[in-house]
RNA sequence: GUGACUGUAGCUCAGUUGGUUAGAGCCCCGGAUUGUGAUUCCGGCUGUCGUGGGUUCAAGUCCCAUCAGUCACCCCA
């Protein structure tokens, strides 16, 4: 029905059924991170904005997106737009990088970002994420992705693809900028126009154009492997032959760079595997520099975050039937006392009821719980008859102790 | 942010070249029947046809604007 007010675009409600398939999912989710002890954190939905724009990149399009404005302090704020740099705030300022040397961290939680709505990228949405501090080894690299594998199983979402790569260090990446920058350059004329002025500012996001005229080109442009140093590309090895063993199918993909500034050494991408364009369910890679760029003590560490609209869309996950256990039907308000001592014994004892509270007649009741899958009917008129619904057998019953052996012996 | 398409009861949709009080199925509510409170039958409810303008004797049907959604670009989760 219209209604006199409407949700803010790109927002939207979760209503029941839904509810209950997001709750089993996150209880998914929650259960995974607990599993290989990772901690949960909760952050504010409010930051000051320059957490966002000093650290995710003035020039990315995440920082150009964000809901952002003055308080009537006059102070820059804003809704988080990623879970990254508010976790490595909290991080900073907890001081668990001396309390918790190994520290991993996860979260389920809403983010804002101002685009253009569409089916699987809404304005305020939903990211599963883990990060982890303190390890710079790649077998911390390997344990991430083998959550991130773990939590899609779970969630009966099949037919993914692993994307994965790795982009070196800063210096690496420096160096393959200006590799890149001298091939495109020689090439300039059969670039797309976007791809062209992409040239000088960033010259590597043109390895994730989906320009037609680009493809040829970035087809056989140098790759960054080429220029890694015989640690990483070691590491690298360890960490696809770790994948090898897991049975994790992965795809080696050398062109993936990641939208976010701060990412070096392996970077990982799960989508799905139809072309569409919200198909990527999760996205993650390590980010050694930025906790000391945020002005923390230097410390390595890797994370992932994904869409929990994303998930529920590609998730075959059934929900588990919740039914009633009894049905109440009281219609003189006389025994509505009586009847309300029963239904307290009732649910503390672990029982799921359902009082009819419009007193329907009680033909009409027995139709509804029937209609809503309960075991049992509870009649409270002079007496109190508990009727088993599927079986028919049913008894009057005196008290709370006798309504609860007839429940225990069916 | 750019472009395209869509918008009729809670849901899925029908509505012929613009023409009288806008329809169906499901759901919901109530009644009847009933040896399975299943089935069946009967009845009832709900809509300013996304919103606002315009053209016309007449608009759900045409035009414009606007809002929302979907798709692509963009970007990303």
């Amino acid at each position: 029905m219209k209604s006199k007010y409407q949700k803010i675009k790109g927002t939207f409600d979760i209503l029941p059924p839904d509810t209950q398939l997001w709750k089993e999912v996150e209880d998914i989710l929650h259960n995974i991170s607990e599993q290989f002890s990772y901690k949960e954190i909760r952050t504010p939905a409010l930051e000051s904005i320059n957490l966002f724009q000093q650290n995710v990149g003035y020039e990315t399009d995440v920082s150009k997106e964000m809901f952002s404005w003055e308080d009537q302090s006059n102070q820059q704020v804003a809704l988080k737009p990623e879970m990254t740099a508010p976790v490595v705030r909290a991080y900073i300022e907890s001081g668990f990088f001396r309390s918790n040397p190994l520290c991993r961290l996860y979260y389920i939680d809403s983010l804002f970002r101002r685009e253009k709505p569409q089916k699987g990228r809404q304005r305020q949405f939903n990211q599963f994420g883990v990060e982890a501090f303190g390890s710079s080894s790649i077998e911390q690299d390997v344990e991430v992705i083998l959550m991130a594998t773990t939590c899609l199983k779970a969630l009966s979402i099949n037919e993914t693809i692993l994307h994965i790569n790795n982009i070196g260090s800063p210096e690496t990446r420096v160096k393959y900028e200006q590799l890149l920058k001298k091939y495109f350059s020689q090439n300039s004329k059969a670039l797309s126009g976007l791809s062209q002025k992409r040239l000088d500012s960033n010259p590597i996001r043109i390895l994730d154009s989906k320009e037609k005229e680009d493809q040829l080109i970035i087809q056989n442009a140098p790759i960054i492997k080429e220029l890694l140093t015989v640690k990483e590309k070691a590491d690298f090895n360890t960490l696809l032959t770790n994948l090898d063993t897991l049975h994790i199918q992965y795809e080696e993909s050398p062109h993936l760079v990641r939208g976010l500034d701060y990412y070096n050494g392996t970077t990982f991408e799960i989508t799905t595997q139809s072309d569409k364009s919200q198909n990527a369910l999760c996205g993650g890679g390590r980010y050694d520099f930025l906790v000391e760029q945020m002005g923390g003590p230097s410390t390595p560490a890797i994370g992932f975050a994904a869409g929990i609209e994303r998930m529920i869309i590609e998730s075959k996950h059934q929900i588990k039937q919740n039914n009633i256990d009894v049905y109440i039907s009281c219609n003189e308000s006389i025994n509505s006392p009586k009847c309300f001592s029963l239904i307290k014994n009732l649910v503390e004892n672990d029982y799921k009821v359902f009082f009819d509270t419009n007193k329907k007649n009680v033909k009409n009741q027995i139709k509804d719980a029937v209609k809503r899958n309960a075991s049992f009917i509870l009649i409270i008129d002079q007496n109190m008859t508990i009727k088993n619904i599927k079986s028919n057998e049913e008894s009057i019953v005196s008290d709370f102790q006798q309504l609860l052996n007839f429940l225990k012996t069916q």
